[in-house]
DNA sequence: TCATAAACGAGACGGTACGTCCGGTCTTCTT
DNA sequence: AAGAAGACCGGACGTACCGTCTCGTTTATGA
């Protein structure tokens, strides 16, 4: 009693009630994913979910403001293997790593799908966009940080225009990934590396 | 069928039956730009782009198979102003002021809106995806055309892939309209230009 | 055409646009009546009428405000075989002759689901409440006219209370309805008919 | 476990653990009927009451089986100031005594409101229904018993269909109090008991 | 005095129905 | 025949409520 009364930093109540259900949690990241991988034409709806989860559609609602963030939060949990941050000291080996692991990733069909998704979803919603943008920030930060090292070395001209790199990069695989004109090829990272450090020197 | 296609003089044909109202098309393809333009959170409807055109819906869909049709058509028309293939006998030249122009056109919020707009419909709906890749493909072949002409000439080397090339400048151009990080600033299609060719040679 | 237009009175528009589908009305009142009759246990939903009719829940909500509004439509359009109101000179002969037609009409299993159904709906929607009201009074207004002619007869004393022998028909059939603890016997009429006379002579 | 399998006097299991909350159930009771009385337009829920109860939704359910059996209760436990069973020795008077009793209690707001809402509970839920019914028997047996010593003493018609009488007892008290049509009046007793007696004498 | 057992407040859960919204089609009358 | 108006089917949406299921806490025994 007098324990718990005297708590002195006693801020916030311990949490009263049943706790979320982490299985029905992952159940319904899963049953997300699975359902746009396998159905093709995928008009994935919030009640395909919460059946295939095997869950109340009020419990999807209960965690995730909209559709969009289920889909996302299911790509940063797959996406969580982490994009590298490669540092061999040679900014052509660091890039094509880095392009490399990328590419690998988008070319998986659970990914792409999800990419794909969430960026129809975020138009029309502001704030899947809004998610989607913290998402892509993250990985933009991880090639910038390697860009930059790179230009500290010397192996980009000081006066380079590193945002525009990220997104020659981040822009091709975005334009692949939705307009889907052409495959992520083995040989791709190697080729846009050389490209785009010869291009900024 | 021979009578109305012989018509040349198109005197006075018995036509029963009233004849398309050009009026009525211009008003939905404005009322769709209007829309998208003005309501900013926009679930831009086919019965609001009616009421807005002050036109039934089935005069939509007598002549645009799908919401999505409606918006490629006002960005056809919109864009008319053709993109110039411009034939300088030089290639950083060609390419910043081809540049310069499609950079310029992204800017125009009404371009921007249906750009993003139609990303959306194509995901979703296959037909609209194929409209898209469509129109992208004509841009595509321009600029690809540039390169040609360019390379011909030895302005980049003999084994450069082109298609990656273009797929740099549009992926470009999709990544900052979808994602909205960063606007097409003045200095944007010469830096790119110098950019493209140098990684290139 | 000059008809139409020299319409003096000429007050509101014709009505344009499509019109009201009879056919689809019917199929909703029709599947209601069914489902009501059929499904033994009865939580006889919206959607459950809407499949049934072969009808988008849309078209239920276009013309009803309520499930209990369709309900009652039913019951009425069931109930249009109009309620007698016989004037054969003599009191006895017309009220039994009433109650008669009544208890037979209540004990069609259609009728009986339907004013149970209603009854529960009209608790907690005020609006049903008032609609069923409505469709009670009519019934109330018909006993009323023979209680009336009778009174004048001299066959009912005159400082009766008239509204207190309905509210006895009505009471007896409502109770046994809905509580169930006596079914509508062929002598209950006759029985009841008796009574209610020479209680109130 | 073969010590409480062997247990075959069973005598006293001796319930260990917390005892039942007075307290609380008295206060789910009043909240219940709180609820009812002051919510005028009326989806008084589960949730509602156990918060109005200041109580745990699993305390309401380890006690009632369903929300109507709530209400029953708490009508039960606000109507024990018991229906009379009076024998003066004359049924005239018996019987006014009776339904002034009966009247004056389906005059209180609270006590109509939860025979409203027990209605429209056991609509829908046979468990209710069967409870409701248990309930109002007792009221039903009480009159019977009133009218049997009328009958033995030659009040009423030796042949006289008792069930009949109750029903219509019962019938107008259902009627008004659902359709709310007429209120109950204080001469209303005193008139039914004559028209009643003098019908079936 | 402590272990066991039940009841408690809180609140998440599966499920079902609700009433609304939109896309694309169909129907009516007018032009 | 084409147009404006608007009803239609289908199907997803997000909310509400029911009755069940955990949590951690509190209160009563019996060992």
């Amino acid at each position: 009693m007098s324990d718990s009364d005297s708590e002195p930093a006693g801020k916030h109540r311990p949490h009263t009630g049943r706790r979320r259900n982490d299985a029905a949690h992952e159940a319904i990241l899963d049953a997300a994913m699975r359902l746009l991988t396998t159905a093709g034409g995928e008009p994935v709806t919030v009640d395909t979910i919460a059946r295939e989860a095997g869950v109340g559609k009020q419990t999807i609602y209960r965690w995730w403001p909209t559709k969009g963030a289920i889909f996302l939060e299911a790509l940063t949990r797959h996406a969580r293997i982490e994009v590298p941050s490669p540092d061999t000291g040679s900014l052509p080996a660091d890039l094509e790593q880095f392009l490399t692991a990328t590419f690998h990733g988008a070319n998986e069909p659970a990914t792409a799908s999800l990419l794909r998704t969430l960026a129809a979803e975020a138009s029309g919603n502001p704030y899947v966009a809004e998610l989607l943008r913290e998402f892509t920030q993250t990985r933009r930060d991880a090639l910038n940080t390697i860009l930059e090292r790179g230009q500290g070395r010397g192996e980009l001209a000081a006066d380079t225009d590193l945002g525009l790199m990220v997104d020659q990069v981040y822009g091709l695989l975005w334009y692949r990934l939705l307009l889907g004109n052409a495959p992520f090829t083995p040989g791709l990272a190697k080729r846009l590396t050389r490209t785009l450090i010869s291009g900024h020197q």
